[in-house]
Order: structure tokens, then sequence, then C-alpha cells
DNA sequence: CGAGATAGGTGCGGTACCGGACAAACAGCC
DNA sequence: GGCTGTTTGTCCGGTACCGCACCTATCTCG
């Protein structure tokens, strides 16, 4: 899977379910002025075309790899035959579709509610955890596509965290030099998504 | 189901299907200072925990009454049965997933990269929609939680679209008086859902 | 009809982010 | 080494939106 690929538009329809052995597969919201934002990200922990397993016959978003790598996949009618047969594949999609759709959901509220630098200081922890490296390879042109903001922001705030000795830049890529400062300089998102039943506030 | 009924909180198990008959149920993301936003919504078309039909266990959000109605409801259990024995069933609610993720997509993109005016403008419509009526029962901070935006911010976009012509307030609710001119003043994102296969921008 | 609650309007400073456009730095290739 | 395309840094004005705070309508209910 090379940078750049995509794997699936939205109303086409799912073939394969894809396991990412590494790299990482980012869905994307599109508009029609071409302007785009990552909704949801798939590492080696997850499956792209999950909900296929569920009945789901098409993508909601683009499928994009934005950090290459290799996967394995398995063909759609495959899986639900599978998953028909063996419970525990079926019961194991369930929950991972799950875990997507709160992924989906904490990411919805972030993208719109939180600041360049936390959301990009929090993707690149995940492209790092994921990568199992802190060598990110990619352009800041790509990482606009993902966070769904002007090439110029990301400089920026590239810029700012590079200032405070988080990460070094250099064309291309960008390397995380400090994990848990970067961490502390990341939004909470990426902790909600661990707590299962937290409190919540009431409605006004 | 009275305005600010919480169905669903996310984590918590998804023990019935809500089938509304008339009124409007959002499903918002609630991050952790208590701000919300949309990233769906479920009218007389839709169901309430849809995915509970295939098989997905919680709410990955915060479920809440935003306009009142009546609906119908149905055990998680009992549904899933039924789609076991009816085909016909589940491959309606398994459309009706694959809709719904699409709706989701193109809000959370609409909910990052538009501005306030053009999806309260949207919702707007959305909600004339699902009351079959131009008299939309919304305080400001209800829609304030809605968008994700400050109440200030409403009143702002709001006293435009009076200027304009467009709608009219009063105290606890929005009457829109021209839905054509409204529409011509929203976004896109709604059309956006109707086409299947639409053309799409290459990546870079 | 008057008190209290709820909803709406407004003002102000601040800033995060945008759109556009341009120049500098870098990498690959002949 | 020079050329070319890509990537990055930077600058500009402009604006959409924020946070906070306060005041005024409007409703409700005793």
């Amino acid at each position: 899977m090379q940078q750049g690929t995509i794997l699936g538009e939205p109303g086409k329809q799912i073939d394969h379910l894809v396991f990412p052995e590494s790299g990482m597969i980012s869905l994307l919201a599109v508009m029609s002025d071409g302007r785009s934002i990552e909704t949801v990200s798939i590492g080696r922990d997850g499956v792209l075309g999950s909900t296929a397993g569920l009945g789901v016959r098409s993508y909601s978003g683009r499928a994009v790899v934005y950090l290459p790598g290799t996967g394995l996949r398995i063909a759609s009618s495959d899986i639900r035959r599978l998953g028909k047969e063996h419970p525990v594949i079926q019961d194991t999609l369930i929950e991972y579709v799950e875990n997507l759709l709160r992924q989906m959901f904490v990411n919805a509220g972030c993208n719109a509610l939180h600041s360049i630098e936390l959301r990009f200081s929090r993707w690149l922890l995940r492209a790092c955890d994921r990568l199992e490296s802190n060598f990110v390879p990619m352009t800041q042109e790509l990482l606009s596509q993902v966070l769904g903001v002007r090439r110029a922001s990301i400089t920026e705030a590239a810029g700012h965290l590079e200032v405070l000795g988080l990460i070094r830049r250099s064309r291309g890529h960008i390397e995380v030099i400090d994990r848990i400062a970067l961490h502390a300089a990341s939004c909470e998102c990426t902790a909600l998504l661990k707590i299962a039943g937290e409190p919540v506030t009431p409605l006004s």
C-alpha cells in the first residue's frame, strides 16, 4: 500500500476488507470543492471495510493510504460467510465496528471544536504508534488534507511545536522527539476513547 | 419523546430501537468540557439504534430528542431475531445504516469546514422537513449545542437570516418564511447525500 | 400584578484561521 | 554543475468566531 493509494470512494462497493500489517489508512470526508478531513484512521489494530462484514455494501468516505505499509485482504463475501460459520469472528468484527464508530464521534467533535495544534499533535502521536517509529513521512500538503486546514496552518503549527522542542521538521517528513511532551500538548480526545462509561454532563 | 430527553449515552447499551413517528433525535459528539455537536440526526425516515440490528451493542454518541414527537420502539434482541427470520428486514436495516454512515461523513466535513450560517440554514431546513411545519421550537441555547458554537453566534446568524427575510425569530422558536431562499443560503451538503457515485477529485 | 426565571440581544477585545500569492530551500536528474 | 519540480517558509489583510459579561425582553406562576 503506497502513500496516496485510494482504496475506496464514497458510494463505491466494498469488495475487500483490508487488514493493514503496517502503515495507516484514513477515511476522509470529501467536500464538493475538494477539501477533505479525516474522520477516522485505521492501523494494524484495525480493518478497512469492517462494516462490510455486517452487511453494509459501500464505503461512506474516501479511504486513502496516508502512511505506506503492507496489508492483507479478504473478499467481503468471504468474510460474511466466515462470520456466519464462526460467531467469534462475527463478534470480533462487531466489537471493532463499535470501536470505530466511537472513534468517529470523538473525531467529529475534535475536528469541529479543537485547535489545529492540538489536533495536529494528536495525529502525530497516533501516526507514531502505528508506524512504531518517530519518523512520520508526511508532507505538509498531505497533513493539511488530513486535518482539513490550509497548508500554511500546518507550517505554523509544526513551527511552533519545533520551537518547543517536541518535533523536528524536514522536507517530506516530521520526526517526533519528545513523545511525552507532545502528548501533553495534544488534546485529551485520545484518552476519551479508553473510557467506556465516563461521567457526562446533563442537558442544559 | 419530550424535548431534552436523553435516549442514550455513549458506551451505554442499546436496549431498544426507536422509530420516530414525528420529531427528531440527534446524535451528538460530547466533549469532556461539555461542549457538543450533532453528528447526525434521525427523523421519521429513520431509526435510532439501527446498528444494534447489526449486532452493535452500545451507543457511540449521545442520543437526544431535540424536536419533540412520538415514536415506536422495539427491543434490540427482538429486531435481531426478526432480522434473522426475515431477510427483507435485515436488508432494509443495513441499507439504512449505510445511509446513516454516509450522512455522518457529510456532516463531519460540513461541521469542520463550513460556516455557521450555512450550517444553521441547512439544519433549519431539515428540521422543517421532519416537523412538516415551518415552526421550529428551539431555543438558541439548544441550537448552539447542536451546531457546536456559542449561543451568541446563533443570535448573530439568525439575525442575519431574519434581515434577509428568510426566517422570523421569537422567544423559544424560529419560523421559516422562505424555504426556497433559505435553501439557497444553505450549503450544498444536503444535495451531496442524494448523489451516489458522484465524480471525485484525485489526491494531490 | 409583581417576582423570578428563562431566553435573547449586544458589545468588546482578542485570536485562530483563512485566501492568496510569492520566494526560498531542497532533491533528483541529465 | 545547472535545471526542474516539489516542498516549505513567510507575509499580508481580512474575517469568522470565540470568551466573557451584562443588560433587556418575554414568559410563568403565585
